[in-house]
DNA sequence: ATGAAAGCGCTAACAA
DNA sequence: TTGTTAGCGCTTTCAT
């Protein structure tokens, strides 16, 4: 090791007054010039690097030492400042998260299971919303990785082409929520969609049902092909036939529960029933039935998707195929975590069980 | 000026090749090892401190130097570390926002306008939900303000004693959004909710209606008193009585707004018209109205306040107060970033103007 | 107009 | 088990 300046000359040389701005830092804005690392030392009496073991837990120190500086750090309300932490090559305790919209409550439900499980491992949140447009994803995903964050969560992400690739080169931790991902090797968490439309679709076939209509989400997005496939795999082990009349393309928006109900009530012959592939579209279904002049269960049975809070609200009670969306976000959270603590960690993917949810929105056929 | 020590010896001592890991640093996790400062400047042939000038456009750059360096940013890919920056002195590019929970249209609309002013700004957002535990909060506000955000967005603050003093008191800079403040001096983002509650109520009175319903909403928060008096000034401006039989207190819930429509409507002398203090509840007034078997607006008028985009999808679209929630959203992070780039900014509080939006839930009165 | 250097608060390697 | 120190990447002052 080759000699280097003496560090204590630069203590000595430190007139006991600082006269002049210290270079570098500005007077901190705010009046809040905040405890340090360092007053905490001197408080308790130790090396600050020590305080640094307390801080983040690591073995080696005394126990009465450890005790001395934990009071220190109440005493003086001291609180690690983050920017400094992950600079010297820590963490940032920080997650980013991208998302296309907020204001929903299948994203509610998705946000409200992330930041709780986040926030009770101290992490905190960063929140990027793309408004659907495909550019900032890129665009954020950079950001994110450039030491921001220690990882990334995509809920329904629409341009992963474009950073999944850099992403896994520089094995960056991430997430996808109700994604299946570019491949087997993407980590993600999802639910049984194919599970949902079968059991929703056996239900009402069950009940005695034998025209169901079917209302499809957006058909690029994976989930809703998979909810689509379980209608018609039940349809066809139940021996029904898959009356493509039957079926009205939608993007998941309520309008379009509307007209699909009324494309599909308007058919020489209609459905006895009909099957949204999200609850937001069966309560559109649902106000074009009572518009036509029917009744709900007695004239049409409906029966939605995700088990929103609205569907147990409405009127009657909206029977529906359980997502376990704030498990969903839990769930996203602990692997990310594991990935962070862990690199090594091999790559998960997590199915979770959707369940039929029955309330009071089905009911027989009206000729049966 | 006191002689220091010679910086350039380091550099000097430097060995060829690092034998050992660098102290402090780990070797970045995740592989990336990011271009910094110092490679840009090596790369355009300038000092580090002429590279971080151009960065944050500052003077006395020479145009022709301030060309090279940019061509070395862009050709090497450079992103500023944030951390690095903030530790620094410098901004941390990042604001906080408190919210209660993400899955209302409202908060949607209004997230929607903060983080486009705020990505428009190049700032990121740092998102805390409270899920209406108070003492989160103040939690939150402790860390957020420890160098963590430049700045931070409450909207409906449920807890305010409990930190405003201290974020008054360190100068820290904040918006409240939605909320009256504890006085004057606060700086807030609001909509005319008196005169909201007086527009729609003046409209029915209009149409011919005399006995008009209303549904508050939670009555601690400032916002439902004031559309409470607003509805109670128009009916006195109109010489109408004000029936305390017709006031049902709700809570901003659309089951409340079932209940509230059902209670009204059992009244001995029910209204012709029932004015609920949000959207969500309108929607639960018009399921009970229709339940009882009554038609909207023939027999019963049915109007809002909000404008949630779900107003206009309903059957019949609803007439409704408009609040321009995502206005709200980009004028708090205008006066926010205001008070951050010049702290002797004072204090304002901007009040933004509610509009009635005639849709097709009124009409006159049945028997007039 | 540019460069030199201090130092923001912290983590982790190394020494003791 | 504890202390010492380098250095993370940057902003800003001072000197030139």
């Amino acid at each position: 090791m080759q000699r280097r300046n003496n560090a204590m000359s630069k203590k000595l040389e430190q007139p006991t007054q600082t006269l002049k701005t210290p270079r570098g830092r500005r007077p901190n804005g705010n009046g809040l010039s905040s405890t340090t690392i360092m007053d905490v030392a001197r408080e308790a009496g130790v090396s600050y690097a020590t305080v640094s073991r307390v801080v983040n837990n690591k073995e080696y120190v005394k126990s009465d030492t450890r005790e001395r500086v934990l009071k220190a750090i109440t005493s003086l309300g001291y609180v690690v400042n983050q920017q400094a932490r992950s600079l010297a090559g820590g963490r940032s305790y920080a997650v980013g998260l991208l998302v296309r919209d907020l204001g929903s409550s299948y994203m509610g439900e998705i946000v409200r299971g992330i930041d709780e499980s986040l926030s009770a491992a101290q992490y905190n949140l960063m929140l990027y919303t793309t408004h659907r447009r495909k550019i900032k994803e890129r665009i954020y995903v950079n950001n994110l990785i450039q030491g921001m964050t220690d990882g990334l969560l995509l809920v329904l992400p629409e341009n992963l082409e474009a950073y999944l690739e850099t992403l896994d080169q520089t094995n960056f931790p991430y997430v996808l929520i109700d994604h299946q991902g570019l491949d087997e090797r993407t980590p993600v968490v999802i639910t049984t969609n194919w599970q949902g439309g079968y059991d929703a679709t056996r239900y009402l076939i069950e009940l005695g049902h034998r025209r169901i209509g079917f209302l499809t989400g957006m058909m690029d997005m994976r989930s809703s092909q998979d909810r689509l496939s379980g209608y018609q795999a039940a349809l066809r082990d139940h021996g029904l036939p898959a009356d493509p009349q039957l079926v009205y393309e939608g993007t998941y928006y309520q309008p379009e529960g509307y007209a699909g109900a009324q494309s599909l009530l308007r058919l020489p012959e209609p459905p006895t029933a009909i099957f949204a592939s999200n609850d937001v579209m069966a309560f559109g279904v649902m106000e074009a039935v009572r518009d036509a002049g029917l009744r709900i269960p007695s004239d049409i049975s409906v029966i939605g998707f995700d088990d929103i809070a609205q569907a147990s609200q409405v009127a009657p009670p909206l029977t529906t195929v359980a997502q376990p969306l704030e498990q969903l976000g839990r769930e996203a959270v602990r692997m990310l975590l594991a990935r962070i603590n862990n690199p090594e960690q091999p790559i998960a993917r997590t199915i979770l069980p959707t369940t039929l949810i029955i309330r009071q929105s089905c009911d027989v056929p009206r000729n049966v």
